[in-house]
DNA sequence: ATTTAACCGAGACGGTACGTCCCGTCTTTAC
DNA sequence: GTAAAGACGGGACGTACCGTCTCGGTTAAAT
């Protein structure tokens, strides 16, 4: 990583500096704060500069997502309990993690620029895979695992999204025993 | 003490031509064309009378979503048919009616004016009544209720929000079937 | 075809009540404040009947005026002693009376509607018509007449509307000494 | 210390564009018209940009008068002379100079800024500054030389101001003699 | 007493200007 | 080659007036 040229100057790396305050930005203000002008107004950084990193807010968002990837799915053991784990896992990154404020603001980002909408199904499909991965290690058929992992998740995504309210965490985690009694009628599980 | 003068309202029908194209602009636009400037240039009222009607874009979702009330819920039968039949009525409205523009709508303006996510959560409740009705009348206990409404309607409502794509109704069938049989098994009913 | 009708004029006092208040608004919020609206919202008469009565704020600027006229001139003397009286007059109009607020309210209305100008050469010829008239009683000739005015009214007026002072009244009564010595060498009046 | 980039100043001649179409719509439609909008549509340039260099109108015209300075005072020679002078030069710049605009503006600008009467009194100094130091450098003591300079300039302003008349040039010159006369009885000069 | 028209109040409506803000592009300069 | 500074055109925004209009209530005069 030779950088060629100048050879004074903190060089302080702009894009850091630019997306760590984005993700505050988009935490503390929302969506539509991720303009050029907010983020040259926080950070000091040239609006220019910028412009030229990610031409348009929605090239932000999509820095931000890569740069705050989903953490691996939890090694396995039987089937309630993994997903139990997933649920708790995804619970709290609905609290600490900007996942909430990611979905908004990529549904914001759409009303603009409707090209938004396949990073956020990717970003949605991301959320589900570590349940996917779950039922499909247990050998659940595609239909159930379906229908199951929508059951789960479903609700916690809209309490995020549509009711402003914490993830009902008990909820889900009492869905997730019903959901696995059925397709796994031997493990007789007790919420977590 | 009647006071001189002509009495208030609007002569004419402004109203129902703007709000005729203020659905129409969301259908096909999106939240953020329900501007006054974009009302103004699509139905030639003057922007003035536009902003005298509604003074906020929130303001003219509201006055949509006021305008195309829910209808009333079905008479009622047996818990099966019942919840089966309030899954296909909604999803006819995520189909036909503009329940899903109206739910990005409803979040896009909460980004500029968080005092919409009142009129959010209303509308959602209004969504999801038919469904607590139906188990209320059955009997259900309230945490199985919030359990099951949940499971039925969340994916669906998700389908809409963030995967643009149609209500998968014969997913959110099976489900209710299974709901149905934990909860009240006597009825083995079969998907409609 | 004689009607049974009401064929009278403007009974109610609508106008005194508007016009009092337009002059207090001249005088305390200046020319520009001359609108129906402003008007409306002082008097509590309405829009509608301001504009009925005058279609513009040039029309309440002429009525004011009109309302307002140059009190009879004084009856006779002595040049000097006449003179100097139409210069206490004209300074004490200057100070209690409205006119240098009206003579800005003309030139600002000018701005709007060029055919303003006629009446304020109208106002500024009532308001020289005093001098006139006292020196062509002393038989003064046209050409001198017409210095003397200039030289003595023009200082008062031009105090009053550049640069915010009062009249100069003991200035002007000097000029005057040095135009009467001029005129009638006779008299060797004394300052008043 | 100096930092990165590029220096301030305007890279192009916008303000001489709109300065020099300023002048021209002052002169031909009137103080009203140097509006930012009025300044766009005549010039082409941006509105933004005109309200960016001059916040307000006032500013405008501010700009205006800096770009127009009184040329230097005449050398000097006589009493009599040098008045005639003075006279000449005002009745010129009254004819050709946007003065007799440029006092109309003042005024029609302090009805909406009253801000502005600072530079009108500033403006109309430096009108009457000639005849002043011609005064001055005679020896005529203070209050002889501020009657002396009303009773001359003052009416010159009046036409120009109230009558919408090209100024009195001969009347003018009448005046200077006889306050030459009075003031300097030794000179008996005759009208230039 | 009834008619009749002048007067007035309330306000909807289209239109225009205002001043502010943001956006995206560009050029120029400094490192 | 990257960053900073900022001028510029463009456009939307929300507000405020303006002038016109219609509608409805009141009232004073003339029959």
């Amino acid at each position: 990583m030779t950088r060629p040229g100048r050879p004074a100057g903190p060089t302080t790396d702009t894009e850091t500096v630019v997306l760590t305050a984005a993700l505050d930005l988009l935490l503390s203000e929302g969506a539509a704060a991720l303009t050029a002008q907010r983020l040259h107004q926080v950070t000091g950084v040239s609006r220019s500069t910028v412009y030229r990193h990610w031409p348009t807010p929605a090239a932000v968002l999509a820095a931000l997502i890569d740069v705050a990837p989903t953490p691996p799915a939890p090694p396995s053991g039987d089937l309630a309990r993994d997903l139990h784990a997933a649920v708790d896992q995804l619970c709290d990154r609905l609290r600490d993690r900007p996942v909430g404020a990611f979905l908004q603001a990529l549904i914001v980002a759409a009303a603009a620029d409707p090209s938004t909408a396949q990073l956020r199904h990717r970003y949605v499909g991301d959320l589900l895979t570590p349940f996917h991965t779950v039922l499909r290690t247990a050998g659940v058929p595609a239909t159930d695992r379906e229908d199951a992992v929508a059951a789960i998740v479903s609700p916690l995504l809209l309490d995020a999204l549509l009711l402003d309210r914490p993830a009902a965490r008990t909820r889900a985690h009492r869905i997730v025993d019903t959901v696995a009694r059925r397709l796994d009628p031997a493990s007789e599980a007790e919420p977590a």
